[in-house]
DNA sequence: GAATACTAGTCTCATTTGGAGACCTTTGCG
DNA sequence: CGCAAAGGTCTCCAAATGAGACTAGTATTC
């Protein structure tokens, strides 16, 4: 039975390759990071400015909100916008590199919809025996 | 034109929601945890032991890897059988919940790989504006 | 028979990361 | 005049993480 991963791990280990350094980690960094996912959600509604993109993310630090942003933006998936308008504002819109990375997302946010009741339950189990 | 979230974020708030709470949130954390992730990618290549898996993810603490794996079963992702064999093992595999898991995040690391380039050109573009 | 090493973890401590919120500069409005 | 909002940055403190020492029981080695 060949297993789903095919050993996937290991090869790039074969190929002598550097986890700290590995470019697909870097990448998916911004799925483990938290916040990059939920901004490229909020993104997902249409451009929007840094105060809305705040607003919009109830429990985001700006601090955090402005690293993603400018995390996402160096890697191509979100682009920054500066009008010089009267109060110079700033809108940030999703790349289509950047909606089409957000389409993958929003696949594993239905997967965990879907298996939302089954993991409540595994977890009533989990803690039933502790 | 209608986006590609379909104003997920706002249609969750609408219902009266507590984001720092959201179940689907707490699930997408296994993802948003770096090591789970890997976890999970190691256990594709089949059922293994503590320390296996622990020499198979090159720069994990045992600390988190202890950690990933109690999430993960805890969550019904991830099964853990004690051996009471001559030195007792304990084995980790992927229930089927976590194999389907797995083929979502692995849809993601595809992405990654495909796109890698176009990354890389646009890291090169940011970093020489700046 | 003693020493070594493997099993699966846990514990402690130092470093890193993240959150909360003050602060900055410029323009507009009352 | 004085405050508000724009887009952030900066500082300080709490929380998460990494490295690695340490545990107990058994098997193998010498």
């Amino acid at each position: 039975m060949r297993n789903t991963t095919d050993g996937r791990l290991e090869a790039w280990r074969i190929q002598g390759f550097d986890p700290a350094n590995c470019p697909v980690r870097q990448v998916l960094d911004h799925v483990s990071a938290k916040w990059p996912t939920l901004v490229l959600m909020e993104l997902g509604n249409g451009p929007q400015r840094f105060n809305a993109l705040f607003r919009g993310l109830p429990d985001i630090s700006k601090r955090m909100l402005a690293q993603s942003l400018r995390d996402l933006e160096r890697d191509g998936l979100v682009r920054r916008e500066v009008h010089d308008t009267k109060p110079p504002g700033v809108s940030y819109s999703l790349t289509p590199m950047g909606q089409s990375f957000l389409a993958r997302i929003l696949t594993l946010v239905d997967w965990a919809d879907e298996h939302m009741p089954a993991i409540l339950v595994a977890r009533e189990a989990f803690g039933a025996e502790a």
